[in-house]
DNA sequence: ATAATAACAGTAATTATTATCAATTTTTAT
DNA sequence: ATAAAAATTGATAATAATTACTGTTATTAT
C-alpha cells in the first residue's frame, strides 16, 4: 500500500475525528470542518474518508440507518445505536472472537470477522422517556379528578 | 397496528421472498416480479417491503454495502456476507442473547437486541480462489521451465 | 351495488455517495 | 532554489438507492 502525500485537509479531518466521541456522518464532519477550511469541498471529505477507512487510520460504521458514520478511535470496541435519537455510542467490549468460533462451525467458508451493532435507547432518551411518562400519569391523574369533580 | 388491505402485489412479493433461500435486494426482487407483474412498479415494490419489515413478515437486512436486502424467513438466524461476491447467505446458529448481557453489564441505557453480520469468503468464492492459485503456481512452474531451459 | 379508502403505476424528487477534470499543492529531482 | 512530476483539491456532474406525489384502480364495508 503506497505512501498518501500530505494534504492539510485530510489532516484536519483526521484530527476532528480523534477529538470527537460521537461518530459523526460525512456531511456533519463537512460542516465542521468547512469552519477552518471554508473552500473545502465535499467529495474531498468523502474521499479522504474513504482513504483513512481504507488504511486503517478511522472506522466506517454502516449501522443500517442509511449514512455512513465515522469514528476516530481504531482500538477494538463495539458500538451501540439508539432506535430513538439515531445517534451512535461507543460500547467498551473487548473483541468477542468466539463468536467467529462459534459461526465457523455452522459454516462452510472463511469466517473472518463480524460486524456486531446493539440497539435500543440511549441513556438521555431513557432518562427523557421517563420523565414524559410522568408528566403523563400527572395529567391522566388531574382529568381524572375534574371528571369526578 | 391497522391491518393492511389486501394486494396481490404484496402477496406476490412475500411469496417470492419465502421461496428464495438467499436475500435480494429490492430491484432484483422488482426484476423478478415484473414477470408475473409487467405494470408494477419499483415504488411498489419498496413500499410493500417497508410495509413487511415493519409488521416483522420479512426481514430487512443492511450489510454495509448500501443496498437493502430482504429474508422472506423471520425465524432467529444470522448471516453471512462475502466481500468477494457480495452474497449473503444464512448461517443457522441460535440467537446468542448471551451478547447483550454482556453489552448490558457495560452501557448506561436500554440494551434491546443487537445486529451481527459476519463477514470472509464463502465456500463458492473459497473454492474458486484456490483452483486459481493452484493454475497460478503452474504458470510460474512452466515460466520457470522456459528460463532453465 | 355503492361509497370509502387503501394501494397502485408512473413519475418526480431526495439523499448519500462517487466520478470527472482543470487548477493547485506537495513532493522529488536537479 | 527551481522546475518537473505526481497527488490532491474544489467545483460540478453523475449515479444509485430510496422516498414522495398524484391521479387512477382495486379492495372492503355498508
Amino acid at each position: 500500500m503506497k505512501a498518501l502525500k500530505y494534504s492539510r485537509q485530510r489532516e484536519a479531518i483526521k484530527d476532528f475525528l480523534a477529538a470527537r466521541t460521537d461518530h459523526p456522518t460525512a456531511d456533519i464532519i463537512y460542516s465542521h470542518i468547512r469552519e477552518d477550511f471554508p473552500n473545502i469541498s465535499l467529495g474531498t471529505v468523502y474521499r479522504n474518508l474513504s482513504l483513512l477507512a481504507e488504511r486503517g487510520e478511522i472506522l466506517k460504521l454502516s449501522c443500517g440507518d442509511n449514512a455512513d458514520h465515522f469514528d476516530g478511535c481504531t482500538a477494538p470496541h463495539y458500538h451501540f445505536f439508539c432506535r430513538k435519537c439515531q445517534s451512535v455510542s461507543d460500547l467498551e467490549l473487548p473483541d468477542m472472537d468466539i463468536i467467529n468460533l462459534a459461526a465457523s462451525r455452522k459454516f462452510c467458508g472463511k469466517i473472518e470477522g463480524h460486524t456486531l451493532y446493539f440497539y435500543g435507547i440511549c441513556k438521555a432518551c431513557n432518562t427523557r422517556e421517563k420523565l414524559e411518562e410522568e408528566s403523563f400519569s400527572q395529567t391522566n391523574e388531574n382529568e381524572n379528578f375534574s371528571q369526578n369533580a
